[in-house]
DNA sequence: ATAATTACTATACATTTGTATAGTAATTAT
DNA sequence: ATAATTACTATACAAATGTATAGTAATTAT
C-alpha cells in the first residue's frame, strides 16, 4: 500500500497547507494548488490516501486528518519531545471517547516512547492488571483501535465502564482476562467494544 | 483586553475540538457544543475573540486559527506542564550524576506527577525490582538526595554501578533489597552512596 | 488480453457554512 | 443617565464545499 508519486505530492500539499494555515485545505483549494480543474480529481486522490491509511476524513468541510502513518513519512514526528494526550475521565458506550466533555486534562508522554502512536490517556482503577505491572492510579496511553490481537492489553467497554484487560479470541467467545489471579476471566458471548490498545504506562511513586 | 467567562469557554471549546479533530469547528458546531441556538451567538464571540487577539480568521469554512496569545492561556489551563529530566546514561562514583557527558537525552514527565521534585531520569536494567512493578527498560524519575528512609526505593552506587533497590537501615548495617525473590539482599557494612529516591516510572509496552 | 487502478475533465446538486438583518435583555463603561 | 458591550434568538441568503454522475486516456496488475 505505497503511495504513488502524485498521491505523495497531494499529501505534501495538504501538510504544507496545514503548517501555514493551521487548518486543512478544501478540495477546491487543493485542486488550485495542483492545477487540477475538477474537484473530482482531488476526491480521487483523497479516497486513495484514505484507503491507504494516510488520512482520515469525515464528510464535512476541511475535515482531513493526517494519520500517524502520514506524519511519519512527512518527517514530522522526529523533533517532538513531549506528546500531550487528552486524559479522558469517563468513557461511555455509544459516545466518542474523545468527546470534549470527557477531556479532563492533558498529559505529556515522551513522544519516542509512544512513537506518535497513541490517542488518549486514561487513569487506571483497581488492581486487576497488577500481573502486567499496571497498578491502581497509573496513567496509561491508549491507541484507538476497534480490534485487538490475542494477548494485547486493551481498553474495553463493559456495562458503560472502561476496563483494562488482556484480550483473547477463542472459537466461540472472547475472553477478557485480568492479570491478577483473584479476578476471573470474563467470557463474552458477543464481541466487546474495544476502545484501543494500551501502549505506555506512567506512575507516580508515593 | 481580557476575556469574559463566556468568551473563555468558547475559546476552550475551540481548542478542545481542534485537539480531538485536528481541524477547527464550524460556527454551528460550536453553537451546538454551547447550546446556543443561533449562529450569530457564536459569530459575536468570534468577533470578540478576534478583536482581543486570541484568534485569527479568514472568511472560509473552519478557518479559525489560535494565536500564540490563546495557546498561552490554554496551555496553562488545560495542559499539565511537562518537566524535562535529563536521562543519565551512566552514573560513576566520585563524579556528579549530572555531569554533561552523562546526559544522553531529556525525558518529559508530567510536572504534577513528580511535583517539581525530581532531578534526573534513569533507564532501569534488569528485573530485580519487578516486585515493585519496575521492569527492565523502564525509565524512572529520581530525586537527588544523599539519605533515605526505610523502605524507600533508591538509586545507589555499588561498585561504580547504579542500582535500584529498596533501602533498609538495620542496627549494624544497611540492607539493599531487590523486590524479586531470586536476588539476595545486599548487606552493606559501610553506608552505600545513595544518589536519590525514585519518584516516578514510565514504560512503553511492546 | 482484460480488468483494475491512476489521474484526471466537466458539470450538477445538496449541504454546510459564513455572513447579514433585525431584533431582545442584561450587564458594564463613561 | 446614556452609550457601549455582552450574550444571545430567529431567519434568510449567497458562497463555499463535499459528493455524485458521466465520461477519457494512460498505466499497472492479473
Amino acid at each position: 500500500m505505497e503511495l504513488t508519486g502524485r498521491q505523495n505530492l497531494v499529501l505534501k500539499k495538504i501538510y504544507d497547507y496545514i503548517l501555514v494555515n493551521s487548518y486543512p485545505p478544501s478540495i477546491r483549494e487543493l485542486a488550485g494548488m495542483l492545477y487540477i480543474n475538477s474537484p473530482r480529481g482531488i476526491s480521487d486522490h483523497l479516497y486513495s490516501l484514505e484507503r491507504k491509511g494516510y488520512i482520515e476524513r469525515r464528510s464535512s468541510a476541511r475535515s482531513i486528518k493526517l494519520t500517524w502513518k502520514a506524519l511519519q513519512i512527512l518527517g514530522q514526528n522526529t523533533e517532538k519531545e513531549a506528546l500531550y494526550l487528552p486524559l479522558v475521565g469517563r468513557i461511555a458506550a455509544g459516545r466518542p471517547v474523545l468527546a470534549e466533555e470527557n477531556i479532563e486534562d492533558h498529559i505529556p508522554f515522551p513522544a519516542d516512547m509512544i512513537r506518535g502512536n497513541a490517542d488518549f490517556a486514561l487513569r487506571v482503577h483497581g488492581d486487576s492488571m497488577i500481573g502486567d505491572h499496571i497498578l491502581n492510579g497509573d496513567i496509561i496511553a491508549v491507541r484507538s483501535q476497534p480490534v485487538a490481537e490475542n494477548g494485547d492489553i486493551v481498553v474495553a467497554l463493559i456495562d458503560d465502564e472502561a476496563v483494562v484487560k488482556r484480550y483473547y479470541r477463542k472459537e466461540k467467545h472472547v475472553e477478557l482476562r485480568s492479570s491478577n489471579p483473584k479476578y476471573m476471566p470474563m467470557l463474552m458471548k458477543s464481541d466487546p467494544i474495544i476502545q484501543g490498545k494500551v501502549v505506555a504506562v506512567q506512575r507516580a511513586l508515593r
